[in-house]
DNA sequence: TATGAATGAGACTTCATTCAT
DNA sequence: AATGAATGAAGTCTCATTCAT
């Protein structure tokens, strides 16, 4: 990506996650961007297109930070690395999840990012650690997972932490 | 409210939950009510006079249901009213959640409904169980909440009850 | 159609034909109609939906200038009248078969009006006045038919009768 | 003019003749050539400049064609030989003709090209023949002209020999 | 010579809103 | 109360043209 390339991604990734994707025009964009709003198509396409490609980041960025939680070798950290996972993100990444996590409430983008590997490997976990209903673990576990990327993003508390040591301390880890 | 104030409540609700308030114009909401664009205006004033009376009426909705946790008498049932909260939405009342919590991702709308008096009784609660760190158990089960809420409106299982369950025995309940 | 509609109609109609399809904006013909530019897409669509409009119109009246023809009862009469068509255009039609003429010359929009029942007549006049190869004579008139619509309406002679007259004495008529 | 010269050249030429003046944008005219935008206007200035070398070419390639007309020494010749004009195109010239033949239809570009020398030589060889009316049968045989380019070059016969024969048999050339 | 990034103006179109009826 | 015509501003996108390399 050439610089302004660049500034265009960046500009939009912003404003996409602050004010969605309708309710930000390519104009904010190009302002933000400080460059001229034809640019934007040159290089993108059309407005979708440049959705395209921050999503397309964003699913690479979220398969790279699930590599640790599939490597553990032990299910105890598994678990572990699976919730630690939205403590992990780096602040440069916040507005790429939270992009990802609001667009999950629109029809029109929303596809179930299913996340098939993560789940399987904590499925498992589950079953080596004797759960009676690992099906059900897995469902719960999954449930929280959401809520603390909704927690973290959307009104991250003073000392997330203490956040993270309870949600540990649930599963004995 | 009148018939057609009804329909084109109706209509908005729908649309703002499915495809935001940005990505809704009043022409659509006036054609998905069967309706004159121009009477949205005669009635709400403008857009984000609608999108405020569909608001106003949602945390009406949300007080109400807060009621039963607020009357719970024991500690043990606190807990267990405020999360099975999310599971006893009506059908009906599915839209109106989904667009309360997809507003809270971005920025414009979002005002933190911290939802104090739930949140103290909860508080309360966990301190009479005897938990050692009532407000680290608090945060915790809010963020518990919140990824309740995600799971039933964005992807509900085939069971709910099953994850209700899962979440009921975690706190012994 | 209302006054507003008719505007528009008629200053797409006058643009086209003067600067052709894509030479002209949608923003010239508001301005020359005296309308705003959005009310264009109001009534017609798109640019498209105006021209087609306007070509449907077309078709009509070309139709309509046929039946004379269609109803001739003497071959020598059909001959006649058929050559006439172009000469009867009322002044009030010029923009409309410059338009069509136009056309014709753009790919895009060019869809050949073999205008079948009159071609089926004008054989039949041939066949009955004893020429030899009617369907060579039928080509031969349609090509003639061609050059005065393009005479008359590119760059009309002060005496217009005059080549009528000429034309008609090649056939005796 | 280089190879790259003649590339622009050329594409120009095809899609000006098939989708018209402005229904061409100098980024469609740079792909179908194979060479940058930028190229254009170093070569060219602008896209009108562009034009105006086509059609310049195109005047001089009319005169050419005509020029055998005007060296012929007998008026039965001059009219064979001015009516066989639009049937000894070349083929390569093709779209070169129609280019000229649409631009009449536009205002914007429309110059009446009388051809005064063609017209003179013509209308001296129907005075020659002893015709009444020399100006009228001109006029006549210009339009008969105009026909016989737009059919060949809008919808041409399979045999136009046939076409050129009838022509012919009118004036018993 | 040739490219491709970059731009500003303008293209087509949609939007929220107003107004006469 | 209700409609549908009408509008001006703004939205997405394309265009001809320029410029640094």
């Amino acid at each position: 990506m050439t610089e302004k390339q660049e500034k265009i991604y960046r500009a939009a990734l912003k404003l996409f996650a602050e004010q969605g994707y309708s309710g930000t025009s390519t104009s904010k964009i190009a302002k933000e961007a400080g460059v001229s709003e034809g640019l934007i198509f040159r290089h993108f396409g059309n407005k979708e297109g440049l959705l395209k490609v921050i999503l397309g980041e964003a699913m690479e960025e979220l398969k790279k930070s699930a590599v640790g939680v599939l490597m553990a070798n032990e299910p105890k950290e598994v678990l572990r690395k699976a919730i630690e996972l939205p403590f992990n993100i780096p602040h440069e990444k916040y507005k790429m999840w939270k992009l990802l996590y609001s667009l999950k409430w629109q029809a029109e983008h929303y596809e179930s990012q299913e996340h098939e590997p993560l789940q399987l490997i904590l499925r498992n976990a589950f079953e080596q650690l004797g759960y009676e209903d690992p099906d059900a673990e897995l469902e719960f576990y999954m449930t929280l997972l959401d809520g603390m990327a909704t927690t973290l993003l959307l009104h991250p508390p003073k000392d997330p932490q203490r956040l993270l040591k309870t949600a540990l301390s649930k599963y004995n880890l």
